[in-house]
RNA sequence: GCCCGGGUGGCGGAAUGGCAGACGCUGAGGACUUAAAAUCCUCCGGGGAUUUUUCCUCAUGUGGGUUCGACUCCCACCCCGGGCACCA
C-alpha cells in the first residue's frame, strides 16, 4: 500500500506541467479568453500564508476556467521599486537592486513550491529599465497633454537629515531615525498628474463596475472622489488697497444672509496682506504663528479644538451689502474648495461651534417646514436640514432648493458668483526625492527651460552607483554624472530632474504589460491588449481599495484617450479577500507572528495548505490561522489518497459507467446519486458563489458517504466506483491540483488531468428516488415521512396524515391551510 | 459624526424565505495495539420529561413587525470590526 507523500507528488507534477507548458497561453481571437490576476507583490520579507491565500484563490479560479475551456492568462510579477529597498541599502550598505533581486529570487522559489498555474514567461519586474522606460513614455504623453505639471507642494522635511520624508517615515510627528527631531512642513516644486481632469469620469464610470466590484469599494471610491454641487461667491474686501475679493465655496448659498463671518485657511495667500496695517495686527500675527505651529498631521486636526482670530478687516456680502468680519480658522483647509468659507453658524455645526467660542452672532435664516421653529435664544446646535428661507431679503419664503437655484442664478447674473461643482479628489503628487524609482524624464536648461527627454533617448536610466545616505536633497541630485546632461534641444549644459516617480505609477498599468511583456517598441501591442483586457477577475486586499485601483482606473482612461485601448475600466470584476491572522492580527515581521509559506509546505505539503486556506473561512473574510485545523485538512487528503489507492488496482482504469438506475444495486444507487448531487452543488459553489469552503465540505460529505458503503468490492461494479472516484478527483483538481493529478494517474489515465474538462452532472442520477419530507403543524416540525420523489401534493399530505405523531397534533382540529414544498416540506395549518 | 461590513455551539463555520448548527477542529468514550502513534466507530447547544425508545421546550446580539413558516425580509436599538472624517 502506497503512502501519500505530498512533497514527492508535488515536485513530480510541477515538473510535468512545466515540461508540457500547461500554463502558457497566447492571444487567440478564436478562443474565449479569461484574464485572472492577483495583485502583484512587493518582494520583501518572507512569503507568508497571507500571500498564499491570495494566490490560491486566484489559482483555483484560473484552473476552473481552464477546465471550462477558456484561454486563461494568469501572470505574476514584482512591484520592485520602493522605499524599503533603499532603506535596507542604507542600513546594510548594499545596492537596492541586489536586495530587491535577492528577494525576488526567494519569492519565486517559494511560489514555485506551490505549483501556482502562472505563465512565467510573462513575468515582469517594475524596476527593470525595460519596464520603467514605459512609465517615462507615459509621463511624456501626459506632459504633452497638460496632464503632468509642476507646482509647489508641502512635504515632510527633517531638518537634521536635510531630507524629505515619506509619510510612513514620520513617526509621532518626528523623523523615524530620531523621533526627537520634529518634522517640518516645507514647500517644494513637485510633479503632479491631473487626476482631477478625470474626476467626473472616475465617478460616473463606477456604475460600470456595479455588480462586478464589491459595493463597499465602489462606495469608498465615490467618497474619495467626493463630488459636491454648490456655488462660489465673491466677497469684496473693504479698506485694503489691492486686495483681491475673497471667494468662498458653499453648498448652501441659500444661507448667505446668515453669514456672520468669512473664515480663511491659515495659509490662505491673502492673510499677510490683510494683517499688514490692521488695527489688531500684532495680536493677530502672534495668533497666526501659534496656529501654524500646531500639528502638521491632518489626522490630529480632526480632533483638535477649533482655533481662530479676527483679522481686523471686513468684507462685503454681495447679496445685502452687510459688512462681515474676516477671520482665520484652523479648521478651514486651503486644499479644499477655495480655502475660504462663509460662516453660517445657525446652519452649519462647525460654524456653530466656532461662533459659540468667539461670540459671533448666529442669525437664523432657514426655518424647518414642520415642527418647532428655531429660535436664537434656545438653539443648541446647527440646523443644517432643508427648510424655508427667512430673513433673507427677497428670497424669504422660498423653500431651500428654490432659494439655492434662484440665488445662484442671481449671483451669476450680477457677476459676483457662479454655480460650481467641486471635488475632494486632488491631483496625484508623483514626485519622490528618492533613488529607487523611475526617473522623471525631463531636463532643465538655462536657455530652453524645462525640456522633455525625447522618446528616442528613453529610458533615462538610474545611475548604477548612487551614494545612498538618507541625507540631503535626494540621491540623484547628489550624483553628478546623472544630473549633468546635455539639453536635448540646444545641446548646451543642462540639469536632469532628480525626482523619481511614486511606485503607484508602476502598479497602475502593469497588467497591460503582462499582455505583451517583451515589447521594445511600445508599452504594449494594442491588438494583444485588445484581446486580453480588461481583466476578468482581479483579486487582492481591501487595503488597495482606494489608491491603487483609482490610479489604475485613471491610467486606463488616459491610455484610452491616447488611442491605445478601447475600454474605459481595467477590471471587470474585483474580489477583495480577507487577511490571514495569527493571534488576532495580520501576519507581520514586526509582530513576529508570521507563518512562512515554505515552512508550511514542508510540514504538510502545499495542497494541504491550499485546501486549508480555502476551507477555513469564506474567501472574503479574515482567517485565523490554526495548526489543528490544517491537520484536519491533511487528514482528509490522506483519506482520499488511501481510498483511491485501495481500489485502483481492482478498477484498473475501468471505463466510467453511470450504470442505468434500473439495474443498479442499492449501493450503486446511493453512490451515483450522492456523487452527481455533490457535483451539481460544487459546480454552483465554484461558478456562481465562490463558496470554496462549502464546496470542500460537500466533497468531504461525499467521501464519507463513499466510505460508508464499504466494502466497495461487494455490490459495486468497477465502472460505477470509477465514476465516483473520478468525479471526486476532478472536483478536487482546482484546489489540490497535485494530488488530483496523482489520483488521476492512479485511476489509470495517462493523459494528465490538465487536459480534462470540468464534468457535467447527470440530473437524472442526481435526483433521489425517495425523499424525506418534513411535516410541520403550524410551522413546527412534528414528523417526517419518506415518500417517492416528485409525489403529488394530495398524496404527500395523505401520507403525512398517516403518521401517528402528526395525527396527534391534528386530531380534533380543522386543517385551515396546507403548504406543500415539493420533495421538501409539508405545513399543515390547523385552527 | 457619516458610510460600509458583521454578531449562529467550546472554536472555524453551514443553511440562496422551508427540518438551525452541514463539514471540519477541539473534547469525551470505545475498537485495534504489549504500548503509543496512525486509523476506525460512537457521542458532543441549553433546560425538562421519559430508566428504555423517544418526546416537549428554549435558542441564530436585543425588542418589535411581515409571513402558513424568518439566521434569512422590514423597523428600532445594542455590541464588534473596517473605511472616511472640521470636505464648507
Amino acid at each position: 500500500m502506497a503512502e501519500y507523500n505530498p512533497q514527492a507528488i508535488e515536485a513530480k507534477w510541477q515538473k510535468r506541467w512545466e515540461e508540457a507548458r500547461v500554463f502558457e497561453s497566447e492571444a487567440d481571437p478564436a478562443k474565449p479568453k479569461y484574464y485572472v490576476l492577483e495583485m502583484l507583490p512587493y518582494p520583501s520579507g518572507t512569503l507568508h500564508m497571507g500571500h498564499m491565500r491570495n494566490y490560491t484563490i486566484g489559482d483555483v479560479v484560473a484552473r476552473v476556467k481552464r477546465m471550462r475551456g477558456f484561454n486563461v492568462m494568469h501572470p505574476m510579477g514584482w512591484d520592485a521599486f520602493g522605499l524599503p529597498a533603499e532603506n535596507a541599502a542604507i542600513k546594510n550598505n548594499t545596492h537596492p537592486r541586489v536586495w530587491t533581486n535577492n528577494n525576488i529570487v526567494e519569492f519565486k522559489r517559494v511560489l514555485h513550491l506551490f505549483g501556482f498555474s502562472y505563465d512565467w514567461r510573462r513575468e515582469i519586474s517594475t524596476c527593470e529599465p525595460e519596464y520603467y522606460r514605459w512609465n517615462q513614455w507615459f509621463f511624456l504623453r501626459m506632459l504633452e497633454r497638460g496632464l503632468a505639471y509642476r507646482k509647489k507642494s508641502r512635504v515632510n522635511w527633517c531638518p537634521k537629515c536635510a531630507t524629505v520624508l515619506a509619510n510612513e517615515q514620520v513617526v509621532n510627528g518626528g523623523c523615524w531615525r530620531h523621533e526627537d527631531t520634529p518634522v517640518e512642513a516645507k514647500e517644494i516644486e513637485q510633479w503632479f498628474l491631473k487626476t482631477t481632469a478625470y474626476a467626473d469620469q472616475l465617478l460616473d464610470d463606477l456604475q460600470l463596475l456595479e455588480g462586478g466590484w464589491p459595493e463597499r469599494v465602489i462606495t469608498m471610491q465615490r467618497n474619495w472622489i467626493g463630488k459636491s454641487h454648490g456655488a462660489k461667491v465673491k466677497f469684496a474686501v473693504a479698506d485694503v488697497a489691492g486686495a483681491e475679493p475673497i471667494e468662498v465655496f458653499t453648498t448652501r448659498i441659500d444661507t448667505v444672509y446668515g453669514a456672520s463671518a468669512l473664515i480663511l485657511a491659515p495659509n490662505y495667500p491673502l492673510v499677510g496682506k490683510l494683517l499688514a496695517g490692521s488695527p489688531v495686527e500684532a495680536e493677530a500675527q502672534a495668533k497666526l504663528a501659534q496656529i501654524r505651529q500646531m500639528s502638521v498631521k491632518t489626522a490630529d486636526l480632526a480632533a483638535a479644538e477649533k482655533e481662530g482670530f479676527f483679522t481686523g478687516r471686513y468684507a462685503t456680502n454681495p447679496f445685502n451689502g452687510a459688512q462681515v468680519p474676516i477671520w482665520v480658522g484652523n479648521f478651514v483647509l486651503l486644499e479644499y474648495g477655495t480655502g475660504a468659507i462663509m460662516a453660517v453658524p445657525a446652519h452649519d455645526q462647525r460654524d456653530f461651534e466656532f461662533a459659540s467660542k468667539y461670540n459671533l452672532p448666529k442669525p437664523i435664516v432657514v426655518q424647518p417646514l414642520a415642527g418647532e421653529p428655531l429660535s436664537a435664544a434656545t438653539q443648541q446646535e446647527a440646523y443644517s436640514e432643508f427648510g424655508k428661507s427667512v430673513n433673507s431679503g427677497p428670497y424669504s419664503g422660498l423653500e431651500t432648493q428654490a432659494a439655492i437655484d434662484k440665488m445662484a442664478a442671481e449671483a451669476e447674473a450680477k457677476g459676483f458668483g457662479r454655480r460650481e461643482t467641486i471635488f475632494r479628489l486632488k491631483d496625484w503628487g508623483i514626485s519622490r526625492q528618492r533613488y529607487w524609482g523611475t526617473p522623471i524624464p525631463v531636463v532643465y536648461c538655462a536657455k530652453d527651460g524645462l525640456v522633455p527627454v525625447p522618446d528616442a533617448q528613453l529610458p533615462v536610466l538610474l545611475p548604477a552607483n548612487p551614494k545612498l545616505t538618507g541625507m540631503g536633497e535626494s540621491p540623484l541630485a547628489a550624483t553628478p554624472e546623472f544630473v549633468n546632461t546635455a539639453c536635448p534641444k540646444c545641446g548646451g549644459a543642462a540639469r536632469r530632474e532628480t525626482d523619481t516617480m511614486d511606485t503607484f505609477v508602476d502598479s497602475s498599468w502593469y497588467f497591460y504589460r503582462y499582455c505583451d511583456p517583451q515589447n521594445d517598441q511600445a508599452p504594449y501591442d494594442s491588438k494583444k491588449v485588445g484581446y486580453w483586457m480588461p481583466i476578468d477577475q482581479y483579486i487582492g486586499g481591501i487595503t488597495h481599495a482606494i489608491l491603487h485601483l483609482l490610479y489604475s482606473r485613471f491610467w486606463c482612461k488616459v491610455m484610452r484617450d491616447l488611442g491605445l485601448i478601447q475600454h474605459s475600466e481595467p477590471a471587470a470584476r474585483l474580489f477583495t479577500q480577507g487577511m490571514v491572522l495569527k493571534g488576532g492580527t495580520a501576519m507581520s515581521k514586526s509582530k513576529g507572528n508570521v507563518v512562512g509559506a515554505e515552512e508550511m509546505a514542508r510540514k504538510f505539503g502545499c495542497d494541504t495548505g491550499r485546501l486549508y486556506t480555502l476551507f477555513a473561512a469564506p474567501p472574503e473574510k479574515d482567517l485565523e490561522w490554526s495548526e489543528q485545523s490544517i491537520e484536519g485538512c491533511a487528514r482528509f487528503l490522506n483519506r482520499v489518497f488511501r481510498l483511491v489507492d485501495r481500489h485502483a488496482g481492482r478498477l484498473a482504469g475501468a471505463p466510467r459507467a453511470a450504470a442505468d438506475l434500473a439495474t443498479a444495486s442499492e449501493k450503486e444507487r446511493i453512490l451515483l446519486r450522492k456523487t452527481h448531487e455533490t457535483l451539481r452543488r460544487v459546480t454552483n459553489d465554484f461558478e456562481t458563489r465562490w463558496h470554496f469552503n462549502s464546496a470542500i465540505a460537500l466533497i468531504m460529505e461525499l467521501l464519507n458517504e463513499i466510505q460508508a458503503q464499504e466494502p466497495l468490492e461487494e455490490g459495486v461494479r468497477p465502472g460505477v466506483l470509477q465514476e465516483a472516484l473520478e468525479l471526486v478527483t476532478l472536483m478536487l483538481a482546482p484546489m489540490v491540483p497535485h494530488l488530483a493529478e496523482e489520483l488521476w494517474e492512479m485511476l489509470g489515465h495517462g493523459n494528465g488531468l490538465w487536459t480534462e474538462r470540468w464534468p457535467d452532472y447527470n440530473a437524472e442520477l442526481a435526483r433521489a428516488a425517495e425523499v424525506e419530507v418534513a411535516v410541520q403543524v403550524n410551522g413546527r416540525v412534528r414528523g417526517r415521512v419518506r415518500v417517492a420523489a416528485g409525489l403529488g401534493e394530495e398524496e404527500v399530505v395523505a401520507r403525512a396524515l398517516e403518521d401517528a405523531a402528526i395525527r396527534g397534533h391534528v386530531e380534533g382540529k380543522r386543517i385551515v391551510k396546507r403548504i406543500v414544498v415539493p420533495d421538501k416540506l409539508v405545513n399543515l395549518v390547523v385552527g
